[in-house]
RNA sequence: GGUCGCAUAGCUCAGCUGGGAGAGCACUUGCCUUACAAGCAAGGGGUCAUAGGUUCGAGCCCUAUUGCGACCACCA
């Protein structure tokens, strides 16, 4: 106990000295407890397109406590960092800043040049990323840091690719999947936000071949250029003799046939429906059911193709004009309504998508959604809070089938590999030498590349060395613990879910505890559009890490978003403060005091043991929150318990014995002192790693808090009767202050006490008099025999005694008269309460015996106490 | 349209299986009391959204209503 600490508590002087030490001295390698039982949670990979934010650095916080509170336990802990290569997004961005750079496009860059680009981003963000995660306190190991684009995990991407193939669980197919035409790429259904609109609902008169016409609502008009026919209700009488008959496309002339499928609403529109199959998906099944014609009348970049005639060339809403213009000219318009609908638009780039028919490739989810959904039934997969396995549930049962295949250059290239001569496909690891079929020697990869979530649905075992049989693997998987925001759950843990289930035979993890967005103080998501983000960098630059930590975790709920406030950081911060001086108090008071000593537990005074049990009760408190994941509430039970209970009273009641005479009580103190405040410590460890490491290096040289091992529970620790007399204690040192304080009685002049206590107590109060003076502001306390009375005094009662403080010069009499007076009223009023409840013949039959018993205790401690404010009252005056 | 969540102190939010409501910030008053003014002590402030119901007893359970939010689906 040698070292100092400065006397307000400066984050930035502790943390990365902290961090580097922890890292290598290797605390964060599940090997530092090889005995344990193994521990694992999975990381969500932070993608590498940008800072971390918030939503990070919660993620981390919550994970990481749970890391460290079974690292000390003595579990051995696997927690692998790594990053997400983000097809898409590090696409775009890559294409961007290639284009501000040198003007080029992507394409006239070329594929191979363009990666070079790419993999440098990826290296520049990584680290970025990993010094991020590092600041915030992360106990990763490193050692085993993972990247999506990894050669190993690429082979992993290679086996399920490949395996599922082979099973008939991916495929290629033609057909109709979004479109983003800015990202030029498939998007898979989860990429696609829907977002309300307000647009117009045209009606357009179609003509009939035979005569007489139909009206048809679109909001679409373009897309007319790629109908093939029109469908009606079956049930829908207006139209029925019109079915089987055909129809003419206006400004195409294109012949439609009319069809019945019950698919399409009687109410809605005019009840007609044109059908478009190769630009909207439901049209897509409606053409199949009725073997209709497909004709696309778009490409890539969203404009015209050549099948929609003199459109050709027009961008998608040009030609909606220009079409429109026509027929009005040709009065084919008979109405314009607005209306609000449902725009889809791409996740990455906001831009509208389009329904098109295209070659892609797909993961058939039925077979796999199945047993991902007994997991969770079962209860193998647990989701913390309950209610989102529901939100799982609904979206397994209805998932479509997933398109994985991605037109871009970033990211795992299928490894598919197409005849050169006759177009034979071989899905393998490398090309094949001799096409199997013509015997042909050349084969060309695939162009595309897989959609990011696939590599991601593997991580959790992809990082443990799947599809190797390593010890990590064995040891490591099934994971115990995912933590995750709700807005990922079907782009991550669903997929992750059904591909671990597939590729390994069990579910990634036990446990999948989601947890809130964080919003801004208006309650607005956290955007880059908006420049309401926060940078958790920033944050721990003003405040520190530790602060920042408790900041996000404190007093939230599970699955509950968190409006951010920085205030909220700032008290933590405080609290910071609070407990680097306590710490300093308890090194100054411990010079010379020698850990190893011990102390008869007979030497134990009622305040030390008071302060050991209410320590003890803590502990299991904590854990069992800690157990069932209510990180917020075992923080702030921490909090309030260090702050009001071990500062604001164990440290006020027994600093005379400190600096006292008294060898064996100030042993004792001392002894009491140190080992709670380093059970303290450790409780506080998850939470607030930087600065209690920090502290407990000044009291202890040889072990780091990182591994020391979390306190436990021991009935020998619980000593209810000294709670009980160190409560009655305070009881009476809160009296008097507060009666001191209402007279407006300056803390400078010292009183007299007298206690008045039941025979019980009259111990406990002996023994504490000194005590009590010094907190009481009093010159002077003794215990008196009940009865006792004085002139001219305030009387005080608590549950055990009533204590008299004379007057003399002290007090202003008609305060206290009025504050006697109010004293008096509500003291009546809360006995009429009781007695009225206890009068009540049904309560005191049905509620059980100690409610009663309570309830005619309180009433019996109203009217005593009324009785004396009366006395008090005729005294005075 | 379907599903879910939230309405508690001036603000931001806790409140576990029902036993007369808590924290942080803000506010009032008094204190530089030798760990801490980023502090100490005392205090004010809430018909727990509304209306019913169950119960001896409801912030908590049930029903309905209102307001806010989210997610899914989708209407051409």
């Amino acid at each position: 106990m040698k070292k100092e600490l400065g006397k307000t508590y400066d984050p930035q002087e502790i943390e990365t000295g902290i961090y580097e030490m922890w890292e290598h001295g290797g605390y964060f390698k599940p090997e530092i407890n090889p005995e344990g039982k193994p521990y694992t949670i999975v990381l969500p990979p932070p993608n590498i397109t940008g800072q971390l934010h918030l939503g990070h650095a919660l993620d981390c916080t919550l994970q990481d406590i749970l890391i460290r509170y079974k690292r000390m336990q003595g579990y051995s802990v696997l927690w692998v960092p790594g990053e997400d290569h983000a097809s898409i997004a590090t696409e775009v961005k890559v294409t961007e800043t290639i284009f501000a750079e040198e003007n080029k496009t992507k394409e006239q860059v070329g594929r191979e040049k363009f990666l070079e680009r790419a993999w440098k981003w990826s290296d520049y963000y990584r680290n970025q990323i990993a010094t991020q995660l590092r600041k915030i306190g992360s106990s990763l190991d490193w050692s085993r840091e993972r990247f999506t684009m990894d050669e190993k995990l690429i082979e992993a991407v290679k086996e399920s690719f490949i395996s599922m193939y082979n099973k008939g669980l991916v495929y290629k197919d033609y057909r109709i999947i979004n479109w983003c035409p800015d990202c030029k790429t498939a998007l898979s259904d989860t990429e696609v936000d829907f977002e309300e609109e307000s647009g117009n609902l045209w009606h357009i008169k179609y003509p009939l071949l035979d005569g007489g016409n139909f009206v048809i609502a679109t909001t679409r008009p373009e897309t007319m250029l790629g109908d093939t026919g029109i469908a009606v209700n079956p049930d829908d009488e207006r139209y029925t003799a019109l079915v089987g008959k055909t129809a003419i496309l206006p400004l195409l002339g294109r012949e439609l046939p009319i069809v019945a499928d019950s698919y399409v609403d009687k109410e809605f529109g005019t009840g007609c429906l044109k059908v478009t199959p190769c630009h909207d998906i439901n049209d897509f099944e409606i053409g199949k059911r009725h073997n209709l014609a497909q004709v696309l009348a778009l490409d890539e970049n969203a404009c015209i193709n050549e099948n929609g005639g003199k459109y050709c060339g027009m961008d998608r809403y040009e030609a909606r004009k220009a079409v429109l213009a026509d027929l009005q000219e040709q009065g084919l318009i008979v109405k314009t309504e607005e209306i609000a609908h449902n725009v889809g638009h791409c996740y990455r780039c906001k831009s509208v998508v389009e329904p098109i028919t295209s070659m892609q490739w797909f993961v058939s989810m039925k077979p796999l959604a199945e047993p991902a959904i007994e997991v969770v039934k079962n209860g193998q997969t647990v989701f913390v809070p309950d209610r989102f396995k529901k939100i799982y549930f609904t979206w397994m049962e209805n998932v479509r089938d997933w398109c994985i295949s991605r037109q871009l250059w970033w990211g795992h290239r299928i490894p598919a590999y197409y005849c050169d001569k006759c177009g034979y496909t071989a899905v393998a690891k490398e090309a094949p030498e001799k096409c199997a079929k013509c015997g042909c020697l050349s084969f060309t990869q695939d162009e595309d590349v897989l959609d990011t979530w696939f590599s991601s649905a593997l991580w959790p075992f992809s990082t443990l060395g799947w599809p190797e049989d390593t010890e990590d693997l064995a040891r490591y998987y099934p994971n115990d613990v995912l933590v995750t925001g709700f807005d990922i759950i079907f782009f991550w843990v669903a997929r992750m879910i059904f591909s671990g289930i597939e590729h390994t035979g069990s579910p990634p993890f036990h446990h999948v505890y989601i947890h809130g967005l964080i919003r801004d103080p208006q309650g607005r998501k956290m955007s880059k559009s908006l420049g309401n983000g926060v940078d958790p960098l920033e944050v721990i630059e003003r405040h520190g890490a530790d602060a920042l930590r408790a900041g996000l975790i404190a007093g939230t709920a599970a699955g509950q978003d968190i409006r951010w406030n920085e205030s909220k950081v700032q008290a933590y911060r405080n609290f910071c403060n609070k407990l680097n001086n306590a710490a300093r108090f308890a090194l100054i008071n411990l010079d010379g005091y020698d850990p190893s000593t011990t102390v008869p537990v007979e030497s134990l005074e009622s305040m030390d043991k008071w302060v050991i049990s209410r320590t003890n009760d803590i502990v299991k408190e904590v854990s069992a929150n800690l157990d069932k994941y209510e990180l917020g509430i075992a923080f702030e039970k921490l909090y309030s318990f260090f702050w009001d209970e071990f500062c604001d009273w164990y440290i006020e009641l027994v600093k005379l014995r400190l600096s006292g005479e008294d060898g064996s009580s100030k042993l004792a103190a001392q002894w009491t002192l140190y080992h709670v405040f380093i059970k303290l410590l450790k409780l506080l460890h998850p939470f607030m790693p930087y600065i209690t490491e920090h502290i407990y290096s000044c009291f202890i040289d040889d072990e780091k808090l990182i591994t020391a091992s979390w306190p436990e529970f021991s009935e020998a620790y619980c000593y209810a009767k000294e709670e009980a007399e160190i409560g009655e204690v305070m009881a009476a040192i809160k009296a008097v202050r507060n009666a001191r304080a209402e007279q407006g009685i300056a803390p400078s002049k010292k009183s007299t006490l007298y206690i008045a206590a039941q025979k019980e107590w009259v111990d406990v109060f002996n023994a504490n008099l000194e005590t009590i003076c010094r907190l009481a502001s009093a010159s002077h306390a003794e215990v008196v025999l009940p009865g006792f009375e004085i002139g001219d005094s305030l009387v005080v009662s608590i549950k055990s005694s009533t204590i008299t403080i004379p007057l003399g010069d002290l007090i202003d009499k008609e305060k206290e008269l009025k504050r006697l007076e109010t004293e008096k009223s509500k003291t009546a009023k809360e006995a009429e309460r009781l007695s009225v409840k206890l009068s009540n013949a049904s309560f005191i039959e049905k509620a059980p015996q100690a409610i009663v018993d309570g309830e005619k205790r309180k009433l019996a401690d109203a009217q005593a106490l009324l009785s004396e404010i009366e006395l008090a009252i005729e005294k005075l005056v």
